[in-house]
DNA sequence: GGAGTTAAATGACCCCTGGTCACCGGTCAA
DNA sequence: TTGACCGGTGACCAGGGGTCATTTAACTCC
């Protein structure tokens, strides 16, 4: 008789076709990025993201095996999204300047604080406890998003080659994660580092990767 | 009679001096990162450290009042090495070129893989569970090594402005997490990465670190 | 529209790990 | 000798990720 005693509800119709399982794994996104904008992933729980799409704990493990697949899960598709954005932007135009290009790139990470946080987490938390296929689609797709971006940044900025535009993306991103757990800090720190004499460590996330971006640029284009 | 039966050993002499208490919080500190060193932060538990040292796990809690607490301090330590190691070598010769700085700064980095790991949490895991006080104390010697640095930097290489320098550190700070991140991966990422057409997301830590850098000051150099 | 079948959803349960605390006992000053 | 102090102990607790036997909605076929 063991659990004899399950309680009553089902509040949400069953998702049976595929389209309505698609659409419930959408939600589960949605209520995982909402909590974890408010909070940090250590502090999002399984079971909140559960109550917030008003199913139970054990059915979120039916459409993601882990906490780190639901997350990496929604990197993917920000960092999918992100990418045409950027891609988009990079198409109109003729020569840029490395300063244009940098401006492009800073402002549009304006408000995509979310995938900019998650993808700091990737390597040292999401990749942590994933299947092997997940990763292996999620590279498949970044791949595919840096070969087109690497392309058109040499349209834009004709002094790039092959290499210097891959080597580019490559600092860019390391720029992108490191700053952004520099100028996204624990509540702990944000008051410490509200004293005057702390302010060389504040750190404005646009505003230095752009200077870090521009910099970069003069670099490569005064070799 | 609660907790009556508790066994009876006392394995290790308790540390009464102060420079006993001082010696057994650096064999935790010791053990912590061993552990670390194997395996990564959510790997090592409390438990294993305690049995490292022979002690019992509820003793670890009276040198370090948290797991994150322990780990910053032990990334205190080993910024704090780091540091002057980088500074002692900045502390040579007259005018330095870009890229002689460069090669320094990822030499110095070389075998220091615990502290550049410890420093890519630092924001996102370590300071999210720990006192202001410890979080102050830290932050509070980054600024005074950080510093001497700048000045350093600004000695070997004349074209660096207070401004620019500062600046300098703060990018290399965040291409030296972000690099980290992307070179020091999960097993199942490293096995996907084998692939051959998965080169381009291959990441080779010093060399990356050695050309971003040195792109870095000739841009600083060109303006 | 009733019987049978499939599989989505449930939640009690398990287990692990960070963190607590009442108790133990070695040491040393009085 | 003794008693207070305090470092050390480990049983215990809390809470969160993940499991699975069971329930039952929804669809199929007659």
């Amino acid at each position: 008789m063991a659990g004899a005693l399950a309680a009553k509800r089902v509040a949400l119709p069953r998702a049976r076709r595929d389209e309505d399982k698609e659409a419930r794994r959408r939600e589960l996104l949605d209520a995982a990025r909402a909590l974890f904008e408010a909070t940090s992933f250590a502090q999002v729980k399984m079971a909140d993201v559960a109550a917030r799409t008003g199913l139970a704990k054990g059915t979120v493990f039916l459409y993601f095996p882990t906490k780190e697949a639901l997350f990496l899960a929604l990197l993917d598709d920000l960092l999918t999204a992100w990418f045409a954005k950027l891609n988009g932007r990079l198409a109109e135009g003729g020569t840029w300047t490395g300063h244009q290009l940098a401006c492009t790139v800073a402002q549009s990470l304006e408000g995509e604080e979310t995938f900019t946080r998650l993808l700091a987490l990737m390597q040292t938390v999401l990749e942590q406890n994933v299947t092997v296929e997940q990763t292996q689609a999620f590279k498949e797709r970044v791949l595919g998003a840096m070969g087109t971006t690497a392309a058109l940044l040499q349209e834009r900025l004709p002094f790039l080659t092959a290499r210097t535009a891959g080597q580019l993306i490559t600092h860019v991103h390391a720029l992108v994660t490191g700053l952004r757990q520099m100028a996204d800090i624990a509540p702990v720190a944000r008051e410490v580092l509200t004293l005057p004499h702390m302010a060389p460590l504040r750190v404005d996330f646009t505003a230095e990767l752009t200077a870090a971006i521009t910099t970069l640029l003069r670099g490569l284009q005064a070799r």
